[in-house]
This record gives C-alpha cells, sequence and structure tokens, in this order.
DNA sequence: CACGTGACCGATT
DNA sequence: AAATCGGCCACGT
C-alpha cells in the first residue's frame, strides 16, 4: 500500500485492518491514508462502498464518538456494533476511551 | 476550467 | 457543553 494506490483504495485497506469490536473516527482513517484534512472524502468512500462488501465501514464514527448517519441507517450501523460488543447508545453515542482503535 | 456538494474537523464563541 | 464558522479536498457536472 502506497502512494501509487488511489485514495479510495487506501481508504479500504486501512478500513479493513480495523479490529472487531474496535472503532475509529474519519479523520484519522484520514491522515492513515496520507491526507490529514481529507475526511469528508473518507465519509464519501464509504458511502459509495459496493453492494455486498464486507468491509467493516460500521467501525469508522466522528470525532465525538458518534454515529454520523441518520434514521435507519444509525439504526444500522449501532446493530452491527452492538452485535460485536460494542455499546452504543440510542442516539449512537460511542465511548472512544474504551473502544477507540489503538495501533 | 469553475462550481457545488458533503457518513468531517479544529478553533472559537 | 453545545453551537457556529471557516477551511478542506476528492468527485461529479
Amino acid at each position: 500500500m502506497d502512494q501509487h494506490d488511489s485514495f479510495p483504495q487506501r481508504v479500504w485497506q486501512i478500513v479493513a485492518s480495523i479490529p472487531e469490536g474496535t472503532v475509529t473516527t474519519y479523520g484519522e482513517v484520514a491522515r492513515m491514508a496520507g491526507s490529514p484534512r481529507a475526511a469528508r472524502q473518507v465519509g464519501g468512500v464509504l458511502k459509495r462502498l459496493p453492494e455486498g462488501s464486507t468491509l467493516p465501514w460500521h467501525r469508522v464514527v466522528n470525532r465525538q464518538g458518534v454515529i454520523s448517519l441518520t434514521g435507519p441507517d444509525l439504526q444500522r450501523q449501532r446493530q452491527a456494533l452492538l452485535s460485536e460488543g460494542v455499546i452504543v447508545s440510542g442516539k449512537g453515542e460511542i465511548d472512544l476511551g474504551t473502544y477507540r482503535w489503538r495501533y
């Protein structure tokens, strides 16, 4: 994985490596991808994932430890996290101090 | 080439 | 603690 890969490719690679039961932030993924200020684009990449992708996109939340999606999408992400042991409030709040991915 | 758009972020009220 | 503001940058049109 190096600078020849497209931004989406780098994002996919990084997100794929987030361990089960942990979360990280859009900004963190952006930094790891070598574009520290492209957090919004990370969201854009995840939104356009191909149907049936196995990428654990649900392990990415915003800087406040809150799910950025809304409505039914919020509930889907919340379920996915709950099912791997991450406690998520009804509003989509996660305790980063407990669940943030440390590498 | 010139906008407009956002699953965002950090600093500042 | 929460809202506001300005900046960012990959992508589409």
